[in-house]
RNA sequence: GGGCGCAUAGCUCAGUUGGUUAGAGCGCUGCCCUCACAUGGCAGAGGUCAGAGGUUCAAGUCCUCUUGCGCCCACCA
């Protein structure tokens, strides 16, 4: 094992056990009545997507659950697969065929969906590849796409069960339009974003009269598809006006006042112009008032329909030629600043443009029932439990869902038209049509392609030319991964799912909804728990976004320090539920880790004498622990508890810290240096027992989270043991349990004692400068029996961890010493020719200070009546202990100070 | 307009039910290349826990208010 290199090589390492892992199945599950399932479904990446540090936080925390289940015994699956991500992968295909001049309408329909199939097959599983060098254990072999003939069977299904049931229909609605992207929107996939605007005050003609009804907007292009202006009814500026007509400056149109008791009068002028099929507010006027509905924008956004001056205008080059034009004329008020919210489409950031037109809607009120009942029910929860009041505050507000997109990538409507019967119906433009259910004839809901018109037996059919919003089929996602709607082994055995991992901005999208779904395909929750991990963030607080050009890219810090170093670092930084922030430095703490841990293992097996350690891994024989055997016994089996609880309760940095305190603070500063001792004096095979255990023990906690050097080691120091090769991988190790046989207080205080006599004498001898190569005695003294025979007993141990010369304990005390009180012991070094006096006495007087301070506090605490008869007993205990040692240690201190004075005269 | 989060060492952050002297990493200072590791070891400096009030024997922790940052939701055109 010499052959082992001071630093540890992650790069080899990881890609060498991932290929082994994979490629031994290590990852797969498979239904087993006799074990209990563990199931994630990942949340899938974009096929689009490439690994971001988001991604790699929340795999890393996928990952870490998974694997600390399996090794728990559990059946573990973890189901991988991407999303079709309609809008932005058709926006991704379409700019590269912008870069061959050609858009999308050359190629034609299918064509166009052939070559992204074609883009998918060549790029979309890249994402998947980097997932598995972030060390992923997804079980591959059901790697799932959401455009996989099982799933668009799946999203059929549902589709034709919401309509057979009356929760989808189509209608003629306000809804989100992106522009650019020239399809409809969700209100979720239109963000709100705060925005500098200004507001318009535009003077309206009062028919009959020189008067004039000021009116305020933010966007006057609309102006030209004005139908009303509305007042409030009891607003006393504009009562007399109610019923006049005003004529809308430039289109001349005669348009009637109204009155509504929505307008708030407040705001602007009190009047509002009303548009109704260019605003969701407007239109419900519109329809509640029966005005002419005036659509004066084509679908990318120009004006058409209006006076020839702005025909074709793009609407922004519209509002200033109308601004200018209004001004000239004299219609133009005052003009402010305002500060708004506008729609922005989540895919291409275009500003949206409410429009007017022919969706398709899911109702969701009464899907959300059942969503909503079993959170207050409490038997889906959230970590944190703050998102459930935002979970349940949407859930209870919840607005129709437009599932319709004006695109050609993704799952196509399910429907059909008879041409012949709806001429009959009259046209779908009608907005009084909106909201009318579908199941007219001459509409055709099926899974399957129809080949008749069941009203009027025509076999002149088209289908609907939209597709479905791309979160109508991952909503699907925890069952139809398993095969749904067929009833398969896979479903009834790994449904419901367990754990599922995401980010805040995804709640509404895709959690919620998959509630629903949820119950209303599977009649029960998808999973029961949901962790929402923080958003990565710079150190300057803002989200990582490769638009903004601030983002960590882990591939980048996978190349430079490891996939161990990435995820330890991750993790760290991950306190339940709080934002991530990140810089590139922090990194090399876990890749500094990684070091440690190679080499503290590079130690062991580099020690002789292993073959006569038969089966280290067999029981230790307790009679023959030494006080440093016992207690990193104890404390390992503390940090077991710490890191399954941690892991059990989500605190996955607690987990991470416990571990590496274990290693790196125990294990490593401590009891290995205390091994090379004990080595070195016969109890060798004790010794390398215990390390062996220890550490086989610690990188199995820490493989979850540190997956690929655990597996390096652990097999390496199986070798030593002569492990089975069936068992040589750490993956499918038995998680460490507690022992309480290994909890041993009295030897976690005795070594508390020998830890406070060392770092005593090392601070002394470090602040007095005493030169690194002397070995001055040791002098220990203490009236306490138990703790000096505790300290004789220890005292190869203390004279090789302070290099000192002979230890005595309670011998003859040396006349002049520099001195340090612990516990009640006194440790004394010799000054004689070594130690500076003056720098002695400012040491001493600078302590009994501390000590006096301390003492003083802990005094009026105890002479505070209150705290004594109400403080509970413990507390007290704890309280008078600490005096008496105070005071003891004051005394002492105080003794030597003086002695140091004497001298110094 | 509602709701949420954050404010602790120079920096980035822990601190789970209130309880002895508030922790870590980085950075900084001093000493050490000691035969696992300088990606390391030992020792050390550094904090009125944002501010004000309150509850309590006891508050970083609970309550109220204030300030500053960040986020989410909402049809003020």
């Amino acid at each position: 094992m010499s052959e082992l290199s001071a630093q540890y090589n992650p790069k080899e390492v990881e890609e060498r056990r991932y290929k082994q892992w994979e490629a031994a199945g290590t990852f797969n599950a498979d239904p087993d009545p006799s074990r209990e399932p563990y199931t994630i479904v990942i949340p899938p990446p974009n096929v689009t997507g490439i690994l971001h540090i988001g991604h790699a936080l929340n795999n890393t925390i996928q990952d870490i659950l998974i694997r600390t289940k399996r090794m728990q015994g559990k059946n573990a699956l973890w189901v991988p697969g991407t999303d079709h991500a309609g809008i932005a992968t058709q926006n991704v295909v379409e700019k590269k065929l912008a870069k061959e001049g050609k858009k999308r309408h050359d190629l034609g329909r299918e064509a166009f969906v052939k070559q992204v199939w074609e883009w998918k097959e060549q790029y979309g599983n890249t994402i998947l590849r980097q997932l598995r060098s972030l060390g992923s254990s997804c079980d591959w072999r059901r790697t799932r796409f959401t455009m996989d003939e099982g799933l668009s069977h799946a999203v059929r299904k549902v589709f034709v069960k919401l309509h057979d049931d009356g929760l989808i229909y189509r209608g003629n609605y306000i809804i989100n339009w992106c522009p650019r992207c020239q399809t409809a929107l969700s209100d979720e996939e239109a963000p709100r974003v705060q925005t500098q605007g200004k507001l318009f005050h535009i003077r309206y003609p009062i028919e009959g009269s020189d008067a004039h009804l000021e009116v305020a907007t933010t966007r006057p292009e609309t102006m030209l598809g004005d139908s009303a202006i509305a007042v409030h009814p009891e607003d006393e500026r504009y009562k007399d006006l109610i019923g006049k007509y005003a004529i809308l400056p430039l289109v001349k149109r005669r348009i009637p006042i109204i009155a509504d008791e929505d307008v708030d009068r407040e705001f602007g002028t009190g009047a509002v112009k009303v548009t109704p099929a260019h605003d969701p507010v407007d239109f419900v006027l519109g329809r509640r008032h029966k005005l002419d509905f005036y659509n004066v924008m084509t679908d990318d956004a120009h004006m058409t329909a209006v006076p020839a001056a702005y025909d074709k205008l793009d609407r922004f080059d519209a509002r200033s030629k109308l601004i200018r034009d209004l001004e000239e004329q004299g219609f133009l008020g005052a003009v402010d600043e305002h500060v708004h919210n506008v729609g922005h489409c989540y895919r291409c950031n275009t500003v949206v443009e409410p429009r007017l037109s022919l969706q398709w809607f899911v109702r969701m009120k009464p899907l959300a029932e059942p969503a909503i009942q079993v959170v207050k029910d409490g038997k889906l929860k959230f970590y944190p439990d703050r998102w459930t009041k935002v979970y349940l505050n949407w859930m209870e507000n919840i607005e129709d869902w437009c599932i319709s997109r004006q695109i050609w990538w993704g799952h196509r409507i399910p429907a059909w038209y008879c041409d012949k019967c709806l001429n009959l119906r009259g046209q779908w433009a009608d907005p009084t049509l909106a909201g009318k259910p579908t199941g007219l004839p001459g509409i055709i809901v099926s899974e399957v392609q129809p080949s008749n018109c069941p009203t009027c037996g025509s076999g002149v059919l088209r289908q609907d030319e939209d597709v479905l919003d791309t979160w109508f089929s991952s909503w699907l996602w925890p069952f139809s991964t398993l095969g749904w709607p067929a009833k398969t082994p896979d479903l009834d055995y790994f449904y419901p799912t367990n754990t599922l991992v995401t980010a805040q901005e995804i709640i509404f999208f895709w959690v919620a909804r998959m509630v629903m779904a949820g119950f209303y395909c599977m009649k029960e929750t998808p999973f029961t728990d949901v962790y929402i991990h923080g958003t990565v963030r710079d150190i300057t607080g803002k989200k990582m976004s490769k638009s903004l050009g601030n983002s960590i890219d882990p591939l980048d810090i996978i190349e430079k320090v490891g996939t161990d170093a990435l995820r330890y670092t991750l993790v760290t930084a991950t306190a339940i539920g709080q934002d991530v922030f990140l810089s590139d430095e922090r990194f090399t703490v876990g890749r500094n880790f990684a070091n440690k841990l190679w080499n503290a293992t590079r130690f062991m097996v580099s020690q002789p004498g292993w073959q006569f350690v038969k089966n280290p891994h067999s029981a230790l024989n307790r009679d023959r622990l030494s006080l440093a055997d016992r207690w990193i016994l104890s404390r390992l089996n503390k940090t077991i508890i710490r890191v399954t609880c941690a892991i059990d309760d989500y605190q996955f940095n607690d987990a991470a810290n416990g571990i590496y305190d274990f290693l790196w603070r125990d294990f490593c500063d401590w009891y290995v240096e205390i091994a090379k001792v004990q080595i070195s004096q016969e109890k060798a095979e004790t010794t390398l027992r215990v390390l062996w255990h220890a550490l086989d023990t610690a990188l199995r906690l820490l493989h979850p989270i540190m997956p690929f050097v655990t597996e390096e080691l652990w097999q390496r120091i199986g070798e030593l043991a002569g492990r089975p090769a069936e068992k040589q991988t750490i993956m499918r190790a038995a998680w460490p349990k507690q022992d309480s046989y290994d909890d041993d207080p009295v030897a976690e205080s005795e070594m508390d004692t020998l830890q406070a006599i060392v770092s005593a004498v090392r601070a002394m001898r470090s602040e007095l400068h005493v030169p690194a190569d002397s070995r001055p005695d040791l002098f220990l003294a203490t009236p306490d029996a138990q703790a000096a025979t505790a300290a004789s007993n220890q005292e190869s141990l203390l004279r090789a961890l302070t290099q000192s010369g002979k230890v005595h304990v309670d011998a003859q005390r040396p006349k002049d010493a520099a001195a340090a009180v612990v516990h009640g012991i006194e440790v004394l070094l010799p000054l004689a020719g070594l130690v500076d006096a003056a720098k002695e006495r400012v040491r001493l007087s600078q302590r009994v200070d501390q000590l006096a301070k301390q003492l003083a506090g802990t005094e009026a605490r105890l002479a505070n009546n209150e705290f004594t008869s109400k403080a509970p007993p413990e507390i007290l205990e704890g309280a008078k202990a600490q005096q008496r040692e105070l005071q003891d240690a004051l005394k002492k201190t105080r003794a030597y100070l003086a002695t140091i004075e004497a001298m110094a005269k």
